[in-house]
DNA sequence: CTGAAAGCGCTTACAG
DNA sequence: CTGAAAGCGCTTACAG
């Protein structure tokens, strides 16, 4: 079975194409009954329009790409989701690229998206990346693209952040709350912006709180994975430094830590009052279960998702684009990990 | 900046489209005096054919697509990455579509998936759905189907699959070894092939090894979730019911039985041993690590893509198409929450 | 209200 | 070795 085409319909019912594609797409000047005729037609027969002959001359393939770090992991699945969810609603489909922290990779997916014309680019820049030309290179195509969490100053284009500053002052916050005194903070890489953000956040609430910010209780965690908690908290057990509140990076990390914690019969959160970051599905499954800064991936993609039809529809009116940050709040949830009052 | 075409390198360099378009596929009837500079210039120009146009001519969009019940998901975000890693390296991209577990939903993305032409759809069933002929229909299109984890019989394409049954039997087998002689099994739905097989493979490890079949121990977890398992452990204590060995249908789902068995002061694995299934991440960071089956979405989703480009490649030569059915082998991981002896 | 015709950007059988 | 021409399936400005 051959697919359908609009001259097998023109054929089969005597009109011109001109005029099938017409009455398919409902324009005004063509009669009623011919549209009926035309339409119930292509229903019985399945007719489905070549969509890269349309591309040819609307330019809009309706799809949209997206590259993330990897997928594997609870926040960029969300995110990933949710655009998809929305793109589903809009009529677009996603196609979703995995950068795997490479730069080279990154540049490489990002041309590739542009050479199969997407209709929008959403990206969360990879950590490692320096050069950002492949991104500039976006925009100068015309190109909507959507930067997400991990976003660059250097680009005009709309950005969806966690306002993690924020985040990270709620959750040593809360810490200082619950009666710690010395926190220690197990951060992401020296590079990343969420990272230094974190981090930042944490000082902010120490000095706010006159407690002493002592560099020798932060260490780096540079993926953020379960085993680098582990190696930090037995790093910092062997140089035998003294801490009673731990704020992490993700809730990998804290789940490493409690691990190691736990083999050395420190309680947590009696002696050690912990606090993850991200809301992972596991956190609320370990024992105890870790308290952690929720960011909804989920939302994220979804504000990533509105804000690209907004762009797009500027750009139908011709209307002048503007470039909007969202900030998604963040929002700290107490499990058993920090919880030393009753 | 407008995109360059194959008009504009023929008139630049004063030669025929026709002559370009060969030098850039590079025919062997073209000079190569006349291919080195069409190259040179197409790269210093930084030209991107347009892949809608070609597919006109070609019939090859080197799009994939993939529909999976969501993305929120280890094992299936596991799966994804698979297929979108091998994708890239065979020079296609891939649409990620998510039926959440709706027949309707899983229908609509179909169609759209075929609309757009992809080259070979990727497809995990969704629970729900009962009517196939949508997936038929793909065959009928003559597009390349690979269908994993949730198959179906009745569609003569290629699958992927893990090994259930044997997998629920190697996980029943290890709690009988560890001494469990009345094992409950927190099951999911009645339908679900995956759920069937892994019930089967418990009735027939318990059946080789003496031990009497007891449907009072069986409970029905739907969606096989944290929930699912808190309330099923509630109920069989509200029943009075004695076992000392749990087989579920997740890694959730143990964890959310453990947590019960916990709150009643019942002790894992002492008084009750538990092994997971699909080796979440959170399996190993739960107290007590959970035991599990490791079943790797991600060679599912390398296998898949390979019997997609091992069909592509007879369906090249004209050869006979034959299907395949891969079975991904599974493991038990033993952790702390089954392991009775020393 | 209807349709002939040009054109989107590419590929390829064919002629020279 | 090179190129004119037809054609993939659609859209749309234009003529009638």
């Amino acid at each position: 079975m051959n697919k359908l085409t609009l001259k097998d319909i023109a054929q089969a019912l005597n009109i011109s194409i001109t005029t099938v594609s017409k009455a398919l797409k409902d324009y005004p000047d063509v009669s009623w009954s011919t549209k009926k005729r035309v339409i119930e037609y292509s229903k019985k027969m399945n007719f489905k329009p070549n969509v890269q002959a349309s591309y040819l001359r609307t330019r809009e393939t309706k799809i949209l790409g997206v590259v993330v770090p990897t997928l594997i992991h609870y926040f960029f699945s969300n995110v990933v989701e949710g655009i998809i969810q929305k793109a589903e609603e809009a009529g677009y489909m996603v196609l979703v690229l995995c950068a795997d922290e490479s730069e080279e990779r990154e540049k490489k997916l990002v041309k590739q998206l542009l050479q199969q014309n997407v209709d929008g680019i959403f990206i969360s820049i990879s950590h490692k990346t320096r050069d950002i030309s492949h991104l500039k290179e976006v925009l100068e195509n015309q190109t909507v693209m959507i930067v997400f969490d991990r976003i660059s100053k250097f680009l005009k284009c709309s950005n969806v952040v966690i306002n993690d500053r924020e985040a990270g002052y709620i959750a040593t916050k809360h810490l200082i709350e619950q009666g710690c005194q010395r926190i220690a903070h197990f951060r992401g890489g020296l590079l990343p912006q969420i990272a230094i953000d974190r981090y930042l956040g944490y000082r902010k609430a120490l000095e706010d709180h006159g407690l002493e910010y002592d560099k020798l209780l932060v260490d780096i965690c540079e993926n953020g994975s379960e085993k680098d908690g582990y190696q930090s908290a037995q790093k910092f057990y062997r140089a035998g430094l003294s801490y009673d509140g731990l704020f992490t990076i993700s809730d990998p990390t804290a789940a490493g830590a409690i691990r190691f914690l736990h083999k050395k019969n420190i309680r947590v959160p009696e002696d050690i009052a912990v606090v993850g970051f991200s809301n992972w599905q596991l956190a609320a499954l370990t024992t105890p279960a870790i308290s952690t800064i929720d960011q909804s991936g989920f939302l994220i993609g979804v504000e990533a998702m509105r804000l690209f039809m907004v762009e797009m529809e500027q750009r139908r009116k011709k209307e002048e684009v503007t470039f909007n940050t969202s900030i998604i709040p963040s929002k700290l949830i107490v499990r058993e990990s920090s919880l030393k009052k009753k």
